[in-house]
DNA sequence: GCGGTCGTGGTTATCGATAACATCGAACCC
DNA sequence: GGGTTCGATGTTATCGATAACCACGACCGC
C-alpha cells in the first residue's frame, strides 16, 4: 500500500522533488514531452516510475478544463449492434487518451435524459447519443453544456450537432423492394410500436413507401410486449402471419434477432423457408449470417458508426474541420432465406 | 450557451448568491439534505434549476477523493453474456450514484493493464475485472490504489480482494457428466488455446476431470484462429469432428455462439442433431434457446454477477461488511441438442 | 440557571494539477 | 555587437467544490 502512507498518495510535487526539477516540469514531461529536454524528460519518466505515480486527472480536468471523458448513452448493450459500436467508439477514443462514460437508456428518453443530467457534471468533452429523439431538458442541458455532439444510428435535419448514421428509412425500402423483385406477393412487416422506437418507425415507413411505390397493400403486424424484445417474439408472429384465407408469402422483421426467432419456430414446425414462408431480417447480426438458411437483411454500419463518431468528435476537439452529417449508407444482403 | 458567457459557467457560488446562502450550505442541499432545513433546502434547489446549475464532480472528487466513479473491464462486449454483466453493474450502481468508466481489453491482459492505468487516473472507488489472470503489474497497481475490486467470471482462492462468480470448471464437469449419462460414448470437447484464455482452460479441465470419472479418454479440438472466434468457428469443426473411423457422438463447445455455428452447419449438411452429432455449448445466450434444435448448456448467472459485483462494492464503500466471495452457481440445462 | 446537546449555517483552508506569465542563457541575424 | 528570438524551466494564481472547524440560538435536564 503506497497509498496514504505518511500521510497521503504521491503527488507530482513529490515526483518533481524526486527529479530534481519543479512540478510544472513534471506536467510537461508527461503530457507536451516535447516542451521539455530529453534528458529532464528521461529523470522525471524515472522518477515516475520509481515512485508509482499516477497523475490525479480530476485536479487536471479542474484546472484545465478538459477531462478527456466522452460521454456515450445507447439504448442497450444487450443487442450485439449496439455494443459493436461502443467498442469502435472507444477503441478509436483510446488511441488519443480519451476514455468513455457509458451508460444504456433502456430505449427510454427520460432514463436518457436523467444519464445526461447525471454524466454532465463530469465536464465530460463530448457526448455520443444514439438516435434523433431525446427529452427537450436532455437537448436543453446538452446545448448548454456547449460541448460537441454527435447523434449515431438515426440521419435526419434535427441533429442538435453532428450526425453519422443511415438512413433507416431508405434501408428498409430498399429492403423491401427486393423482396418485391424477387416476386414475393403478400410482404408482411413485423415491428414494434412506432411511436415507442423511433428507428423502429422509420423502418416501418420505408416499407410503407416500398409497398406503396410497388402498388401492394401493407400488411403490419406488431410486438406486443414492450420490454425485452427478442428472438421469442419473433417465434410468437408465425400464426399471425400464417392464419387468414390470405396468409403472407414473405415477412420483414424489425431487427435479425426477431427475425430469427421467427425462422427457428418455422424450422420447429416445419415451415419451408422460403417455400412456404420469406423471411427477412434487418442489421445483418452475426447469427443472419451463420443460421440455416442465412437471413436476407440489410447491413449496417454498426462499428463504423462507433469510430466515426470517434473521429468526428477528436477532430472537433483538435479544431479541424469536422462535417456535420455523415451518411455511412447500408447494404441489402441477399440469402436464402427470403 | 449558457456556458462561458460573462466568464464562465455556473458556478455553486452563484447558485448560493441567488438563494441567499453560502456555498457550503448548496453543497450540502445537494448532497446531504437532511443537513439543511426545508425551506433552505427548497430556495436552493429552486434556484439550482432556475440557472441550470450542474456541480462540477471534477472539483468535488478533488476535495472529497471520492470520484463515485466505478471501473470496469470486460474481455469484450459483442459477446451478450458480458454486456448483461455490464448492464447488472450500471443498474446498480447507477441508483447510488455512481458511475461506470467502461473498457474492453479483447481478452489481452497487457490491454487491460494499460487500461487500469490510464483509469487509475480517475481516482475511482472501485474496480471490476474480469477473471483472475492479470498482469503483475496491474494487480500491483490496483493493490497500491487501496479500493476495493472484485474479480467476477471466475472463482479461485488467488483473488486481488473480492470474487464473485461460478466454477466454469465444475459447471464444464456437470454438463460432460450429463452428456455421459445420457448414453453418448464419444463426447469431443472444442475449446481455444487454454494458455490464452483461463476461463476456457478451466472449462476444459472440467471436461477432463469428468470424461476421467467416466473412464474415456478426452477428445479435444482446439479452434485455431484467436482473433474473433465465434459462430463461423464452430461451422468450420465439422469435418474435424466426424473423420476419421470413430468419428464423435456428442460434442461440447466452450460457449453457445460457437456451438450454434456447429448446429446450423448440420443443418446446411443434413447432419442429424443429435441423431449423429450431439451437440452441446456453455453459458445459455438467447440463441441457445430459441435455436431449433434448442441447444443443451450451461446457464451461467452473467446478469446476477454484475449486480451482485455492485453491492459488493456498494456495501465495502458504505462500511458494511461484504463477503469476499460469492458462488453464483450454474445450470446444466438439457435441452433438445444433446 | 447553567452546562450540554442539537440543529443549522457560515468561514477558511485545501485537494493536485495546469494556464499564464516570467526568467534566463544560448543562438542568431544584420 | 546589440537586439531578438527561442528553448527550457520556474513562480504564482487558480480551477470549483468540500472537509474541518466554528458560531449561534433553541431546547433540555437537573
Amino acid at each position: 500500500m503506497t497509498r496514504r502512507m505518511g500521510g497521503g498518495a504521491i503527488r507530482m510535487q513529490d515526483v518533481a522533488r524526486a527529479a530534481g526539477v519543479s512540478a510544472i516540469t513534471v506536467s510537461r514531461a508527461l503530457g507536451a514531452p516535447d516542451r521539455v529536454s530529453p534528458e529532464t524528460r528521461a529523470r522525471v519518466e524515472a522518477a515516475v516510475r520509481a515512485l508509482g505515480y499516477v497523475p490525479n486527472l480530476a485536479a487536471g480536468t479542474l484546472k484545465s478544463q478538459r477531462s478527456r471523458i466522452v460521454v456515450a448513452i445507447v439504448p442497450t448493450l444487450a443487442n450485439a449492434i449496439f455494443a459493436e459500436t461502443v467498442e469502435g467508439m472507444t477503441e478509436a477514443l483510446r488511441a488519443e487518451g480519451y476514455q468513455l462514460l457509458l451508460a444504456h437508456s433502456g430505449y427510454a428518453p427520460e432514463t436518457e435524459e436523467s444519464l445526461v443530467t447525471a454524466f454532465l457534471g463530469r465536464r465530460p468533452d463530448a457526448i455520443v447519443l444514439t438516435g434523433l429523439h431525446h427529452t427537450a431538458a436532455a437537448r436543453a442541458q446538452i446545448r448548454a453544456a456547449g460541448i460537441p455532439v454527435v447523434e449515431t444510428w438515426e440521419l435526419g435535419g434535427a441533429a442538435i450537432d453532428m450526425n453519422v448514421g443511415f438512413s433507416n428509412r431508405d434501408a428498409a425500402r430498399a429492403l423491401t423492394t427486393a423482396l418485391v423483385a424477387r416476386g414475393y406477393r403478400r410482404i408482411a412487416f413485423v415491428g414494434v410500436d412506432p411511436a415507442a422506437e423511433p428507428r423502429a418507425r422509420r423502418r416501418e415507413q420505408g416499407y410503407r413507401d416500398a409497398m406503396a411505390e410497388a402498388g401492394r397493400r401493407p400488411l403490419i403486424h406488431r410486438l406486443v410486449e414492450d420490454r425485452g424484445i427478442s428472438m421469442r417474439s419473433g417465434a410468437g408472429m408465425l400464426d399471425a402471419l400464417l392464419a387468414g384465407p390470405r396468409p403472407a408469402d414473405a415477412v420483414m422483421f424489425t431487427n435479425d434477432y426477431i427475425a430469427f426467432g421467427a425462422l427457428a419456430e418455422c424450422a420447429r414446425r416445419g415451415i419451408a423457408v422460403p417455400g412456404r414462408l420469406a423471411i427477412a431480417g434487418f442489421g445483418d447480426f452475426e447469427v443472419a449470417r451463420e443460421c440455416h438458411p442465412a437471413l436476407t437483411t440489410v447491413r449496417v454500419p454498426g462499428r463504423e458508426m462507433g469510430r466515426r463518431a470517434a473521429t468526428l468528435i477528436l477532430d472537433r476537439l483538435a479544431g479541424r474541420p469536422a462535417p456535420p452529417r455523415v451518411d455511412l449508407g447500408f447494404d441489402v444482403v441477399l440469402r436464402d432465406s427470403a
